[in-house]
DNA sequence: GTCTATAATTAGATAGAC
DNA sequence: GTCTATCTAATTATAGAC
């Protein structure tokens, strides 16, 4: 990748970092060590780690509502709507270390800024509801099984992705997800 | 509390600290601190910090377990014992804030040693077999509705329940947890 | 934009007096 | 069992040269 900007490269590095070890389990000194700089050069593209976190959620949550809406677009039933998150969700593990950024944000020392918090919050919601309307639309399309409250599933759904990444991440094995989530994923019709 | 011995005060300082903040966001000064001596005297109950994660995560699995078998021995249907565990997690957030120990311990700096992560992961086995039993319990004594796969539902239900944990502290607000459980607890029949 | 050098703070941990 | 004093290493962050 010659000529990628340090800045991208910066952010790429941390958020592969904070994805396996949450946001306090990264140093400035790592990332330094990963993209070839020294740690002070650092602070001239993000002054304070708060920052990279800003723009590290930014980034992040940016990019994943870009993803849903292309496939909500691309998929026509509630069903294969809900099958790929699901999927996208299994992918994201990586042999059982890497967490979406907002499961491993949730957790640490308190230190993310309220701003971060906020946008973390606004992804959960953004989340569910997305959720909420693939099992409406698998509901009325028959693509999804035993749909009684659409909205209360997608919140169901979302938390039982996350909590899914936690333990395949403690047990460091993906197939525990799949665990998991084998009953969800039972209810989408062919 | 005159008397009570200073490790048990110390486990109990930083478990409450671990379940708010993980593994990595306290300190033996914020302990030191908490329970009224100097950092340096904890070293004399728990010479590492590696220590203190051990002792602290056999007697919070203990303790879950011997609640476990207390549930399962004074609740006769599935749908009461799952309704139990739903409470006690649901119970733990603490108005968003204090979640199951093995979730907090889930996420940080990859400094659990390997016999930490090694009763971690037998405490999701565990409760998910548990959760199992309490599901194939309530499929046979019409507790529980829409039963297929107890083990499976076993495995979904501790995921739902950590995920929504998460969500309950990312938001710093426990109802978040009860939406997320609102789909499960509507199976339990009366 | 990146570097060297360094400051200020905090972490986990040890030695030895009482 | 608890204390004071100290150590080493790591962290975030700044100043100023190139």
């Amino acid at each position: 990748m010659v000529g990628m900007d340090t800045r991208t490269a910066l952010l790429d590095a941390a958020e592969k970092a904070a994805r396996a070890r949450g946001y306090d389990g990264f140093s400035y000194a790592d990332l330094a060590a990963e993209v070839g700089i020294r740690k002070a050069s650092i602070h001239h593209h993000f002054p304070a780690k708060a920052d990279l976190a800003q723009a590290l959620i930014e980034r992040y949550t940016e990019h994943a509502y870009a993803m849903l809406d292309a496939a909500a677009a691309a998929r026509s039933t509630g069903g294969a709507r809900l099958a790929g998150v699901i999927g996208t969700y299994r992918e994201s593990i990586d042999g059982g270390n890497r967490l979406c950024l907002c499961v491993a944000f949730c957790m640490g020392r308190d230190s993310l800024s309220p701003g971060v918090l906020a946008k973390l919050d606004a992804f959960h919601v953004h989340v569910a509801a997305w959720l909420g309307d693939a099992f409406a639309l698998g509901a009325s399309d028959g693509s999804i099984t035993g749909v009684s409250d659409p909205v209360a599933e997608g919140q169901a759904c979302l938390a039982l992705m996350e909590g899914a990444q936690l333990i395949a991440r403690a047990a460091r094995d993906g197939t525990r997800f799949d665990a998991a989530v084998a009953c969800l994923r039972e209810r989408i019709a062919v």
